[in-house]
DNA sequence: GGTCAGGGTAGCC
DNA sequence: GGCTACCCTGAC
């Protein structure tokens, strides 16, 4: 991979496994919008960025070398060898090796595990469009500007200070429907409980899902998610609808209870069930298989 | 305008 | 542990 800087950003060339539709569309992040050119506005880590590739190379505009090098080199896992990772899942099975074909370019972001945290307890029994509606809402009432970037004004997910000034009726105008009380309490209880999530990271994956578990609005297949894609847990296996079929359909847990599900799914993949479970619901989710 | 399901959870056995 | 009632929204 080589990094060159270009007016407002940088472009990497040659780089391998990566491609934004896989990566933005795989169920893990809700605040990249695909734009009307194919390419991809976020919010993250307090800034806004775009990302567009154009044949081998990403270019992320509106950024520099610096910030590159602090904050998206491991916001999108760039030292990680996906290709050894994905050849490794293609040894397990026949399945997995489809789904890896049909998502190569997936990759796991490593981002914050407060808004992961309320992100997910949005995401219970909710659309995509909703919930990236409720926490757009979200940030442009409660957390601070970012900027303008094309146009547009972008707003940062709120810190849990920021966020503690909605009332649990704030929370329901910003249509987070019945998960307001959840997301007040566990704002309430990050604030009066002290709690560092960024200790989280530290934990064993047991520990850190049970612990994640205790904020209301959180279950196992919230805490999996949380525990994933904001804390660094990769052996996690959330268990949704989709991964439901798929493990029905490829995997003969045909009566099988969620708990046990989730169970099965860790002890098949391992160390790396949290990489196999995002090709593999990618890969179901887009061909609506089981469905 | 009712019905249904959506990237589940809480609470009860 | 498993089972069920149920939280809200928008698409049909």
């Amino acid at each position: 991979m080589q990094i060159r800087e270009v007016e407002n950003g940088i472009i990497l060339e040659g780089i391998e496994d990566f491609e934004p539709a896989h990566v933005f569309d795989c169920g893990q992040c809700f605040r990249w919008i695909r734009q009307e050119d194919g390419s991809y506005t976020g919010v993250a880590m307090n800034r806004v960025i775009n990302i567009n590739k154009e044949g081998d190379s990403i270019h992320i505009d509106n950024t520099n070398l610096e910030d590159f090098e602090n904050i998206w080199y491991e916001y999108f896992d760039l030292a990680r060898d996906y290709g050894a990772l994905k050849k490794d899942l293609a040894k397990h099975d026949e399945n997995l090796k489809k789904a890896v074909e049909f998502g190569p370019g997936i990759r796991i972001l490593k981002q914050d595990g407060w808004e992961m945290l309320i992100s997910f307890i949005i995401s219970s029994n909710n659309r995509i469009p909703m919930i990236q509606r409720a926490i757009n809402n979200i940030s442009e009432r409660y957390g601070h500007k970012i900027g303008t970037y094309r146009g547009k004004d972008y707003y940062a997910f709120p810190s849990p200070e920021e966020l503690s000034r909605a009332s649990i009726e704030d929370l329901r105008d910003c249509k987070t429907g019945f998960r307001d009380k959840y997301i007040y309490h566990t704002t309430r209880a990050v604030l009066d409980e002290k709690i560092d999530l960024k200790a989280f990271v530290d934990m064993d994956q047991d520990t850190c899902h049970k612990e994640l578990m205790k904020f209301k609005g959180v279950g196992a297949k919230v805490a999996d998610c949380i525990a994933l894609f904001g804390m660094r847990k990769y052996q996690s296996f959330p268990v949704d609808v989709w991964v439901k079929r798929v493990m029905q359909e490829f995997y003969g847990a045909e009566d099988m209870s969620l708990p046990k599900m989730r169970k099965f799914g860790m002890d098949l993949f391992g160390d790396d069930a949290g990489f196999a479970q995002q090709y593999l619901f990618y890969y179901v989710r887009e061909l609506e298989i089981g469905k």
